[in-house]
DNA sequence: CAGTGGTCTAGACCACCTT
DNA sequence: AGGTGGTCTAGACCACTGC
């Protein structure tokens, strides 16, 4: 369920998207949004948490809440979102090979971490953009919970199938990205010359009640790379 | 000011650290813990929130708070910190060399938009750990805000001039990472042989009044770079 | 001085999980 | 049914900004 605070900053953002409120100026303080949306101000001041989080708008004490001007090249690269999701939200022609989906075990060791080897879901995909491969992923899909895996989900969107017809609920993920040299076979698959260096990124991806279910290997050719990031700084002293 | 909150969650956060709430392990209900720092709950959860937003716990909803086990390897890299805030974190030896401190014109141009060239202070540094270069860090401060730059704060801390001496709230930042073939004369510095690909990150970083007064180009070398991140998948469906 | 956002409170109702 | 977190309220006081 929508609550009520996720429909006002989802109100907010078109707003913001369609320019009824420009970039530079300020939005209605808190007190005014509250009378508009009929609401108290810690609830408006919620939904204006999300906007500040995602960089849509930055709070000044004592003035108002200004509405910046960085989407122009902020498609959130950052977080956890499909390659479905990530090139629909860009408008780009892409396409997914999969190539290879067997039933194997899931490696014991991965970012430095020790894991339980226990049965999964294996799957190889390449993923094109303007018909130009630029990424292969490979990923296991833990079983339990992933128990059975349509040929179709690899092939559209996997986290569509997770989410909407197994009705689990994805939360988070931790990631390291490296550059690394990668094996001919490989670098020959993302049509990469003599030179094998390669972006790596590699995540273990959990579901809301901390459930491990998805390890991925994903690389990118290190010309198509880019990766977009909005940061707040943070006064949190990680102190030793 | 600290907030109430703020303090909170310093708490837990050495508490968990210091084992003394375990990972895998539930923390106390909010309502107990509102008891045990006498505070309302909605004060329990703003600290709350913010140790689920740096990925040290997980709420679930009729259960409760759990505390994950990612930090093994979750140098918070995302984000934004100084390279000497980096490295003492984690422990390491490192060194700044200052290769080069001058007054000149900011560029128009960066990560794809068009800015006003203004006076800057242009600083090159180089960054060594354990005396092997790993990056090359290219800084234009504008000035105003940053009017004088002693030649102490690049070989110490930039960020701690700018915000202890000067006065000034470091806020937000957006960085586009990109892996680039650099020139021969830079691939040197860092130690790289005839292979000149490099990961390069480009920042534009914002003071709390959203004035932009820094421009950053960091060149890392390759095998040395890894960049760690801990993300929550988002629900803001950011539609067309 | 009035207006703004930042913090905090004490209570309420709900949805969810467990027993 | 009782405990948990998720949402929401109506009010309060503070710190900062601007005039």
């Amino acid at each position: 369920m929508q609550s009520k605070y996720d429909l006002i900053a989802q109100d907010l953002l078109s707003k913001i998207k369609h320019q009824q409120y420009a970039a530079g100026t300020f939005l209605p303080s808190e007190k005014q949004l509250g009378d508009l949306y009929s609401t108290s101000r810690e609830t408006i001041r919620k939904a204006l948490g999300q906007l500040e989080q995602q960089g849509l708008i930055q709070k000044i004490r004592g003035k108002g809440s200004i509405i910046l001007d960085l989407q122009r090249l902020t498609f959130p690269i950052s977080g956890i979102e499909s390659f479905k999701e990530l090139t629909q939200h860009q408008k780009l022609v892409s396409e997914t090979q999969v190539l290879k989906q067997i039933k194997t075990m899931s490696p014991s060791h991965f970012n430095g971490l020790t894991l339980t080897s226990q049965p999964a879901h294996y799957l190889e995909r390449l993923r094109l953009i303007n018909q130009v491969p630029v990424i292969l992923d490979c990923d296991y899909l833990l079983s339990p919970p992933i128990t059975t895996l349509p040929k179709t989900a690899g092939e559209n969107s996997l986290y569509e199938y997770i989410e909407q017809e197994l009705g689990l609920t994805i939360s988070y993920a931790s990631k390291v990205v490296t550059v690394e040299r990668i094996p001919e076979v490989t670098a020959k698959l993302l049509g990469l010359g003599s030179e094998q260096l390669a972006v790596v990124v590699r995540s273990l991806v959990y579901l809301e009640d901390t459930t491990l279910f998805q390890l991925t290997i994903s690389i990118h050719r290190p010309d198509q790379f880019k990766f977009v990031d909005f940061a707040r700084r943070t006064k949190v002293t990680q102190e030793a």
